[in-house]
DNA sequence: AATGAATGAGAGTTCATTCAT
DNA sequence: GATGAATGAACTCTCATTCAT
């Protein structure tokens, strides 16, 4: 039983080895690049033995694409229990708070782009049939819903504002990452103006008359 | 003569009939899934042939993208003609016309999803130096400049302003089109939706507080 | 263990026999000719068989040299220590050793003309910096050395003395192992006035109005 | 009949050109680059063009050796005309003539080393039955015999003693030609030591004696 | 459980050569 | 006579995967 327990537990350990090296690959020789033999050799194991723990290339790297999301999930997730437990005003205010995660799942994106390129940019998801919205949009829906319920939000259908401010910080998010040699004016204003914008349009005091967040603030210093 | 233009003729088609089958099998398979050979045994030839009229893999690739952002900024030159010669007086309204452009856009991404995937998707742009916005882009900044310059934005970045709007656009139309299983309220709400938010926030008179445009007033019609 | 030996030995086994037939190809063929694919299937394995032993053909290739190269010094070697441990007059005599050296030189080449081709022949060596002389000719210039030094050979650059002999026994084996079919007088008399030739002109008092070594003895008795 | 022959003298034309391309490219890109297209595209012509001139790759090699060689016999036959007509007393002195013929054999190689490559180093001749000695090689001999007549030479068979001039000088030639990297202690000074060491040793009256040539003057200065 | 040899397929690319035009 | 499109075979090399050990 011990035996088999810790056998267990080494087994698991090099799962994780293996995936580390396998984001690592990614990174540093791109995704074309990755081969898994060249991930063997780095983790120092035989070709086979990758497959006692992956079927084949494709679950492996459905395993990365789930792990990226997972990380993107619990990354947003920080945020909800901050607002939730109402740690300081700011957080308490749901538009505040709203704001707070998209700028939080941009920021992700930026820093960590391998995640960001497995969840979305690599390769398209494969179509199934009852595909659901992933936790990490349900829980901005979560936030947008706050904000109507608290009378924040215009009748807005809760359903497509969430949409339409998760298409406005991916576009962003997606943009900065792939195209790197564009000439941003700014990562920092262009991110504001994305999602404020997106968010103004739903409140039922326009944000942009009133100074707002941190953001707004350095652009007014900026562009006033 | 007759011989020679015949024969340049057939060239010509079969190099279409090349990039037809190539365009398909790259949106297909990926980049690094494309194949020299498939590309060959599609178009029922050898594979030497196709090298009769691109370098290589790359240099085809690259052709097709150039093609389809050739597609694009055709495709939103139009609008532009369209609102320089004042044609009717929703065009000649500077904010009207940068929605219907972007609108424009998005709606090419959606009836050719290729030519978008192509333009953004499949591959991030080799990063070069001197790397220059495309025409499109200047396209949209010019909207955004004329509606700065009729006081009709906020003193508002021009730079800034077409950036951000450029993301939320990609934003919605990278995910239309790459993400169709995800269950959307409605593509057409959507779009507005982002659209909409994007420009409002620049407006000198917020447009939520007023009728605004076609997209609005679809809305509400669908929602209110 | 046993098991692991088995496997190991079976490999050294199928290397070697890639390695001889690798020798066979090039020297047949040349080294452009020779391919990775003839070679496979002449072993009767895979191509990608090949590459588990050699990284390329390059590699192989030079791989192949050195162990030409290695025969050969082992062989002049051998007349070295023969030299130097003084087993018996003639070889105690330094001049008669240097003529042993050069004989034994184009002997090994005509008794493996193989290995000489790989060496000497088949491709020029990639010019790389640093490059120094290989031990085999240094065999060579110590023994014109001790020549010099028992005052049997004229106040004579060592150096250049030794890189002429070398031309002159490198100028007789090529065209003995590349031109065959030439109509050699014989080979032994060609090479002993070459070897002979090359010495003579180095001596003190000049061996061919003496009555000298082996091989001219062996000429006077072929000829005379 | 005139448009014949001019359309005859245009092919002549085309040809050398071709050849010298071919030359050329041999040389700019090593034997292993050469490719029946690129040599069309250099000479502007069809590949399908090449093909009326040479029925194929390997008769266009044997064409170029053959010109290699071709120049390689007219450059020693210079030497040869100049000795026979014996302008100034040098060149009659037979001695002196044939260390001239070997020079120059050796400096044609220096000074042309893709002819001497054609001729003797890229390939081995196809061995054919009634292989006779190039013309080159009889100059030789011929120059060889003449010593010997006017007791210049010792007792020496003719045949032996050209053999082995012969492969001297292609010794230092081909040595000098394919391993430029080797640290030569001057390529004058090997040059001579060869040259005339195996001379020297076929001499009725040793030329070590007395002061003989160009060359044994040289080293003189550099090691007495 | 783990190895690593082995395979068969396939990649991109270039080639000598042919042949209808 | 000359073109250039086309082919089919060849190249080096890498890959995902399997399987006897």
């Amino acid at each position: 039983m011990n035996a088999s327990t810790r056998r267990d537990q080494y087994k698991r350990e090099l799962r994780a080895v293996i995936v580390d090296a396998a984001r690592e690959i990614f990174v540093r020789d791109g995704f074309e690049a990755f081969s898994m033999r060249k991930l063997a050799s780095r983790v120092e194991c035989s070709p086979g033995n990758i497959y006692l723990h992956f079927k084949n290339k494709e679950e492996l790297f459905e395993s990365l694409v789930e792990e990226s999301f997972a990380r993107l999930l619990r990354s947003l997730s920080r945020l909800r229990s901050l607002g939730m437990l109402g740690k300081g005003r700011t957080s308490a205010d749901p538009v505040a708070l709203l704001r707070k995660g998209l700028r939080a799942y941009v920021d992700f994106g930026l820093r960590n782009p391998n995640d960001y390129r497995f969840a979305f940019l690599i390769r398209p998801p494969i179509v199934k049939r009852g595909y659901k919205p992933h936790p990490a949009f349900e829980e901005l829906r979560f936030m947008v819903d706050r904000c109507r319920a608290e009378k924040r939000f215009r009748a807005v259908d809760v359903e497509t504002a969430s949409q339409a401010l998760w298409a406005a910080a991916h576009g962003i998010t997606s943009l900065l990452i792939q195209r790197p040699a564009f000439p941003w004016v700014s990562k920092r204003e262009v991110i504001a103006q994305v999602i404020d914008g997106a968010i103004e349009s739903l409140l039922t005091v326009p944000a942009s008359r009133a100074a707002t967040g941190v953001y707004r603030a350095n652009r007014k210093r900026h562009h006033a």
